[in-house]
DNA sequence: TGCAAATATGCAGCATCTTGCAAATGTGAG
DNA sequence: CTCACATTTGCAAGATGCTGCATATTTGCA
Protein backbone atom coordinates (compact mmCIF):
# COMPACT_ATOMS: atom_id res chain seq x y z
CA UNK A 1 0.00 0.00 0.00
CA UNK A 2 2.22 2.36 -1.14
CA UNK A 3 -0.60 5.20 -2.14
CA UNK A 4 0.54 6.91 1.48
CA UNK A 5 4.22 7.75 0.50
CA UNK A 6 3.47 8.86 -3.13
CA UNK A 7 0.28 10.90 -1.99
CA UNK A 8 3.43 12.40 0.24
CA UNK A 9 5.67 12.99 -2.49
CA UNK A 10 3.08 14.67 -4.52
CA UNK A 11 2.43 16.86 -2.18
CA UNK A 12 6.52 16.94 -1.29
CA UNK A 13 7.00 18.25 -4.67
CA UNK A 14 4.04 20.70 -4.66
CA UNK A 15 5.49 22.55 -1.61
CA UNK A 16 9.14 22.19 -2.99
CA UNK A 17 7.85 24.50 -6.10
CA UNK A 18 6.37 27.08 -3.23
CA UNK A 19 9.84 27.01 -1.49
CA UNK A 20 10.92 30.46 -2.60
CA UNK A 21 10.01 33.92 -1.97
CA UNK A 22 9.91 35.09 -5.59
CA UNK A 23 7.67 32.21 -6.71
CA UNK A 24 5.23 33.01 -4.09
CA UNK A 25 5.29 37.07 -4.89
CA UNK A 26 4.53 35.71 -8.50
CA UNK A 27 1.84 33.53 -7.09
CA UNK A 28 0.60 36.55 -5.09
CA UNK A 29 0.63 38.96 -8.80
CA UNK A 30 -0.96 36.44 -10.16
CA UNK A 31 -3.74 36.56 -7.56
CA UNK A 32 -5.15 40.09 -8.87
CA UNK A 33 -5.45 38.43 -12.51
CA UNK A 34 -3.47 37.93 -15.52
CA UNK A 35 -0.27 39.14 -16.30
CA UNK A 36 2.31 39.24 -18.95
CA UNK A 37 6.36 38.46 -18.01
CA UNK A 38 7.56 41.67 -18.43
CA UNK A 39 5.14 43.50 -15.82
CA UNK A 40 5.71 40.37 -13.49
CA UNK A 41 9.65 41.30 -13.58
CA UNK A 42 8.51 45.13 -12.95
CA UNK A 43 6.91 44.26 -9.98
CA UNK A 44 9.44 42.19 -8.31
CA UNK A 45 12.46 43.72 -9.71
CA UNK A 46 13.50 40.87 -11.21
CA UNK A 47 15.55 40.58 -14.35
CA UNK A 48 12.53 38.46 -17.14
CA UNK A 49 14.67 35.99 -17.82
CA UNK A 50 14.57 34.70 -13.65
CA UNK A 51 10.42 35.37 -14.11
CA UNK A 52 10.81 33.55 -17.07
CA UNK A 53 12.32 30.80 -15.37
CA UNK A 54 10.42 31.06 -12.52
CA UNK A 55 6.94 30.79 -14.55
CA UNK A 56 8.56 27.65 -16.34
CA UNK A 57 8.72 25.55 -13.46
CA UNK A 58 5.57 26.87 -11.96
CA UNK A 59 3.78 26.21 -15.69
CA UNK A 60 5.60 22.55 -15.85
CA UNK A 61 3.79 22.10 -12.37
CA UNK A 62 0.69 23.39 -13.64
CA UNK A 63 0.26 25.59 -11.32
CA UNK A 64 -0.04 28.31 -14.27
CA UNK A 65 -0.99 28.87 -17.49
CA UNK A 66 -0.16 30.42 -20.31
CA UNK A 67 -1.79 32.26 -23.30
CA UNK A 68 -0.13 34.52 -26.19
CA UNK A 69 -1.14 38.30 -26.68
CA UNK A 70 0.50 39.82 -29.58
CA UNK A 71 4.61 39.75 -28.78
CA UNK A 72 3.19 39.00 -24.99
CA UNK A 73 3.12 35.97 -23.13
CA UNK A 74 0.35 36.27 -20.49
CA UNK A 75 0.12 33.96 -17.29
CA UNK A 76 -2.44 33.22 -15.10
CA UNK A 77 -3.15 30.91 -12.18
CA UNK A 78 -4.37 27.72 -13.34
CA UNK A 79 -6.49 27.09 -10.01
CA UNK A 80 -6.89 30.37 -8.17
CA UNK A 81 -7.42 28.18 -4.92
CA UNK A 82 -3.98 27.63 -4.49
CA UNK A 83 -3.48 31.38 -3.51
CA UNK A 84 -6.01 31.54 -0.83
CA UNK A 85 -4.69 27.90 0.60
CA UNK A 86 -1.28 29.90 0.52
CA UNK A 87 -2.56 33.00 2.59
CA UNK A 88 -4.29 30.40 5.12
CA UNK A 89 -1.02 29.60 6.20
CA UNK A 90 0.55 32.86 7.44
CA UNK A 91 -1.31 32.20 10.88
CA UNK A 92 1.53 28.83 10.98
CA UNK A 93 4.70 30.98 10.60
CA UNK A 94 6.46 33.60 12.57
CA UNK A 95 5.61 36.59 10.54
CA UNK A 96 5.60 38.77 13.59
CA UNK A 97 9.17 37.98 14.91
CA UNK A 98 10.48 38.54 11.13
CA UNK A 99 8.16 42.04 10.93
CA UNK A 100 10.27 43.35 14.30
CA UNK A 101 13.12 42.09 13.20
CA UNK A 102 13.50 43.78 10.28
CA UNK A 103 12.44 47.25 11.52
CA UNK A 104 15.17 46.73 14.04
CA UNK A 105 17.24 46.52 11.18
CA UNK A 106 15.23 49.68 9.68
CA UNK A 107 15.97 50.94 12.55
CA UNK A 108 19.64 50.28 12.82
CA UNK A 109 19.93 51.40 9.47
CA UNK A 110 18.23 54.98 9.81
CA UNK A 111 21.21 55.31 12.61
CA UNK A 112 23.93 55.22 10.49
CA UNK A 113 22.47 56.80 6.90
CA UNK A 114 21.94 59.67 9.21
CA UNK A 115 24.15 59.81 11.71
CA UNK A 116 23.67 62.98 14.99
CA UNK A 117 26.15 65.95 15.52
CA UNK A 118 28.05 64.03 18.26
CA UNK A 119 27.94 60.14 15.43
CA UNK A 120 31.75 59.52 17.32
CA UNK A 121 29.87 58.05 19.89
CA UNK B 1 7.34 48.79 2.49
CA UNK B 2 9.60 45.66 1.99
CA UNK B 3 6.75 43.62 4.35
CA UNK B 4 5.25 41.98 1.50
CA UNK B 5 9.22 40.61 0.64
CA UNK B 6 9.66 39.43 4.54
CA UNK B 7 6.14 37.53 4.42
CA UNK B 8 7.36 35.94 1.01
CA UNK B 9 10.28 35.15 2.68
CA UNK B 10 8.81 33.54 5.94
CA UNK B 11 6.40 31.16 3.83
CA UNK B 12 8.93 30.53 1.47
CA UNK B 13 10.64 28.83 4.32
CA UNK B 14 8.04 27.24 5.89
CA UNK B 15 7.27 25.50 2.34
CA UNK B 16 10.74 24.55 2.26
CA UNK B 17 10.39 22.90 5.99
CA UNK B 18 7.51 20.28 3.96
CA UNK B 19 9.26 19.89 0.69
CA UNK B 20 10.09 16.50 2.12
CA UNK B 21 8.21 13.26 1.82
CA UNK B 22 9.23 12.08 5.26
CA UNK B 23 8.99 15.15 6.97
CA UNK B 24 5.15 15.36 6.07
CA UNK B 25 4.47 11.59 7.06
CA UNK B 26 6.04 12.61 9.86
CA UNK B 27 3.03 15.31 10.37
CA UNK B 28 0.97 13.05 9.33
CA UNK B 29 1.62 10.37 11.69
CA UNK B 30 1.77 13.35 14.44
CA UNK B 31 -1.72 13.95 13.32
CA UNK B 32 -3.06 11.18 15.41
CA UNK B 33 -1.53 11.46 18.42
CA UNK B 34 1.85 12.29 20.13
CA UNK B 35 4.56 9.60 18.83
CA UNK B 36 8.51 9.07 20.24
CA UNK B 37 10.97 8.85 17.93
CA UNK B 38 11.41 5.25 18.06
CA UNK B 39 7.43 4.71 17.05
CA UNK B 40 7.69 6.76 14.49
CA UNK B 41 11.30 5.15 13.02
CA UNK B 42 9.34 2.23 12.62
CA UNK B 43 6.12 3.86 11.10
CA UNK B 44 8.13 5.10 8.39
CA UNK B 45 10.60 2.73 8.35
CA UNK B 46 13.91 4.68 8.77
CA UNK B 47 16.67 4.88 10.69
CA UNK B 48 15.66 6.96 13.96
CA UNK B 49 18.79 9.25 13.43
CA UNK B 50 17.24 10.32 9.86
CA UNK B 51 13.61 10.97 12.07
CA UNK B 52 15.71 12.48 14.60
CA UNK B 53 16.92 15.05 12.62
CA UNK B 54 14.09 15.59 10.39
CA UNK B 55 12.09 15.76 13.58
CA UNK B 56 15.07 18.71 14.90
CA UNK B 57 14.32 20.47 11.99
CA UNK B 58 10.69 20.78 12.52
CA UNK B 59 11.15 21.81 16.01
CA UNK B 60 13.67 24.30 14.92
CA UNK B 61 10.69 25.74 13.16
CA UNK B 62 8.66 25.59 15.96
CA UNK B 63 6.34 22.87 13.78
CA UNK B 64 6.45 20.08 16.25
CA UNK B 65 6.88 20.36 20.38
CA UNK B 66 8.59 17.60 22.42
CA UNK B 67 8.49 16.55 25.68
CA UNK B 68 10.52 13.79 27.60
CA UNK B 69 9.02 10.80 28.94
CA UNK B 70 11.11 8.41 31.01
CA UNK B 71 13.85 7.63 27.90
CA UNK B 72 11.95 8.61 25.64
CA UNK B 73 11.64 12.21 23.57
CA UNK B 74 7.61 12.56 22.71
CA UNK B 75 7.27 14.59 19.57
CA UNK B 76 3.52 16.70 18.86
CA UNK B 77 2.18 19.07 16.33
CA UNK B 78 2.68 22.62 17.95
CA UNK B 79 -0.21 23.23 15.81
CA UNK B 80 -2.63 20.83 14.37
CA UNK B 81 -4.28 23.05 12.04
CA UNK B 82 -0.74 22.70 9.90
CA UNK B 83 -1.72 18.70 9.15
CA UNK B 84 -5.31 19.64 8.47
CA UNK B 85 -3.76 22.69 5.98
CA UNK B 86 -1.58 20.16 4.35
CA UNK B 87 -4.45 17.99 3.54
CA UNK B 88 -6.60 20.69 2.03
CA UNK B 89 -3.97 21.10 -0.58
CA UNK B 90 -4.73 17.39 -2.16
CA UNK B 91 -6.92 18.63 -4.73
CA UNK B 92 -3.86 21.15 -5.86
CA UNK B 93 -1.69 18.10 -6.65
CA UNK B 94 -2.03 16.02 -9.71
CA UNK B 95 -2.06 12.72 -7.11
CA UNK B 96 -4.36 10.83 -9.71
CA UNK B 97 -1.48 10.63 -12.52
CA UNK B 98 0.38 9.85 -9.62
CA UNK B 99 -1.32 6.67 -8.57
CA UNK B 100 -2.15 5.14 -11.78
CA UNK B 101 1.83 5.60 -12.73
CA UNK B 102 2.25 3.58 -9.88
CA UNK B 103 -0.27 0.76 -10.44
CA UNK B 104 1.14 0.74 -13.80
CA UNK B 105 4.96 0.50 -12.37
CA UNK B 106 3.69 -2.48 -10.24
CA UNK B 107 1.73 -4.06 -13.42
CA UNK B 108 5.08 -3.95 -15.32
CA UNK B 109 7.13 -5.46 -12.02
CA UNK B 110 4.23 -8.20 -11.94
CA UNK B 111 4.75 -9.03 -15.32
CA UNK B 112 8.33 -9.28 -14.99
CA UNK B 113 8.72 -10.95 -11.55
CA UNK B 114 5.83 -13.81 -12.43
CA UNK B 115 6.91 -14.25 -16.34
CA UNK B 116 4.58 -16.38 -18.69
CA UNK B 117 5.26 -19.61 -20.27
CA UNK B 118 6.87 -17.62 -23.09
CA UNK B 119 8.93 -15.12 -21.13
CA UNK B 120 11.45 -14.91 -24.21
CA UNK B 121 9.32 -12.84 -26.84
C1' DT C 1 29.15 3.16 39.20
C1' DG C 2 28.53 0.90 34.85
C1' DC C 3 25.65 -0.80 31.18
C1' DA C 4 22.11 -0.52 27.71
C1' DA C 5 18.37 1.81 25.43
C1' DA C 6 16.80 6.03 23.18
C1' DT C 7 18.14 10.23 20.81
C1' DA C 8 21.01 13.48 19.02
C1' DT C 9 24.97 15.28 16.46
C1' DG C 10 29.00 15.60 13.14
C1' DC C 11 30.74 14.91 8.86
C1' DA C 12 31.69 13.87 3.92
C1' DG C 13 29.99 12.74 -0.54
C1' DC C 14 26.47 13.42 -3.51
C1' DA C 15 22.42 15.57 -5.57
C1' DT C 16 19.59 19.46 -6.34
C1' DC C 17 18.55 24.40 -6.54
C1' DT C 18 19.74 29.15 -7.49
C1' DT C 19 21.79 32.93 -9.95
C1' DG C 20 23.70 35.88 -13.40
C1' DC C 21 24.76 36.32 -17.84
C1' DA C 22 24.96 35.37 -22.72
C1' DA C 23 22.77 33.73 -26.49
C1' DA C 24 18.74 31.94 -29.05
C1' DT C 25 13.96 31.99 -30.37
C1' DG C 26 9.69 33.94 -31.61
C1' DT C 27 6.69 37.74 -33.26
C1' DG C 28 4.63 41.93 -34.78
C1' DA C 29 5.54 46.45 -37.18
C1' DG C 30 7.13 49.03 -40.98
C1' DC D 1 12.67 41.15 -45.05
C1' DT D 2 14.57 43.28 -41.28
C1' DC D 3 14.44 45.39 -36.95
C1' DA D 4 13.27 45.68 -32.24
C1' DC D 5 10.84 43.97 -28.49
C1' DA D 6 9.38 40.03 -25.54
C1' DT D 7 10.47 35.83 -23.81
C1' DT D 8 12.92 31.65 -23.36
C1' DT D 9 16.94 28.66 -22.96
C1' DG D 10 21.77 27.11 -21.84
C1' DC D 11 25.45 27.00 -18.92
C1' DA D 12 28.81 27.22 -14.98
C1' DA D 13 29.70 28.53 -10.37
C1' DG D 14 28.17 28.82 -5.90
C1' DA D 15 24.83 27.66 -2.28
C1' DT D 16 21.89 24.58 -0.06
C1' DG D 17 19.88 20.07 1.08
C1' DC D 18 20.01 14.99 1.63
C1' DT D 19 21.94 10.48 3.02
C1' DG D 20 24.47 7.06 5.46
C1' DC D 21 27.34 6.13 8.92
C1' DA D 22 29.95 6.75 13.08
C1' DT D 23 30.04 8.75 17.40
C1' DA D 24 28.16 11.57 21.37
C1' DT D 25 24.84 12.42 24.89
C1' DT D 26 21.23 11.49 28.03
C1' DT D 27 18.62 8.66 31.08
C1' DG D 28 16.89 4.68 33.63
C1' DC D 29 18.16 0.60 35.85
C1' DA D 30 20.91 -3.01 38.37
Amino acid sequence: MPSRAIVSRALADLFRQLAHADRLRLIEELRQGERDVTTLAQALALPTSRVSQHLALLRAHRLVEERRDGRNHVYRLAQPFLADWILEALPLVDVRARLEEAEHIDAARALWSAPGPNSSH
